[in-house]
DNA sequence: TTTATAAATGAGAATGATACTCAATTATAA
DNA sequence: TTATAATTGAGTATCATTCTCATTTATAAA
């Protein structure tokens, strides 16, 4: 998906729930697909600022929420206190390994435990919605 | 494992690292160990506090801390922001799915899945320390 | 293009869980 | 019983995130 494909579709997107395209949305859309990093809020919010558009922490988060609302970012909790958010489209589904010394992500994909887990749910009867598997340790370059 | 016997492996463990067995310390065990509850830091201080032992917050959190460090407690990121605790002891390792509805969480293990985690870590010579798997979705009863 | 207006923005305050501070208290070893 | 280092608790601090609300702006209609 080419990066223009990807900025209509998201002023559609917007336009579709009667909200406007601002400077600020499309900045920080611009910088989430920017690369495929596991983004931080206060990272985005300053490399916007750096560059020229103005923004605030207030909208960068509100502007993330909706990103992630439409299918556009996806949100990661690592459990150190603050959300990481990562371009959704294009990207394949995928978990996450995390170097507990660097911090270093590495993202995996295995299709054999996403059958299991949704055999666990259907067993359950539990209808599954989403799922979080992150492993954490030391990475190669760390050991 | 009895009561008995976890609380003398708690003394022992505590004085082993020069720590010292208070009345608060033995009142936070016990809570957590009580039931095989997913408990809050705040759940944990309210009970402590409707019984009899006097304890603050800070000692709360700070005991909650020795026990995970000590593997009588194993710490729960749910993304919600509070960290929830579950006793450790006698209880075999297992994942979670939580209610995105009622909050509920089920417990379950499965064998396959962790046999290839390991072999993912393996593949990137990484070195595996913990992991967190979570199912979120709906459950049976609140379908 | 101007205008009307509902939505968006930003600065700063609020929130909420958890961590920290330090004077007063207490468990422990001698 | 005493000495003392560890612990406690009350309150303060922190930090990411959310909220507030006055001001600004995108947009649709005229």
């Amino acid at each position: 998906m080419t990066n223009n494909k990807l900025l209509s579709d998201f002023k559609d997107a917007l336009r579709k729930e009667g909200l406007k395209v601002t400077p600020q949305r499309i900045a920080v859309l611009e910088e989430i697909v920017k690369d495929k990093g596991h983004r931080e809020s206060e990272d985005v919010y300053m490399a916007i600022k750096t560059r020229k558009t103005h923004v605030s922490r207030a909208t960068v988060y509100r502007t993330l929420d909706i990103l992630v609302q439409h299918g556009f970012a996806r949100k990661l909790n690592l459990g150190d206190g603050r959300a990481r958010y990562e371009p959704k489209i294009d990207s394949p589904h995928h978990d996450h390994m995390i170097c507990n010394n660097c911090g270093k992500i590495i993202e995996f994909v295995n299709h054999e435990i996403e059958k299991i887990q949704e055999e666990i749910a259907k067993h359950h009867q539990f209808k599954l919605q989403q799922h979080i598997h992150q492993l954490f340790g030391i990475c190669k370059e760390c050991q």
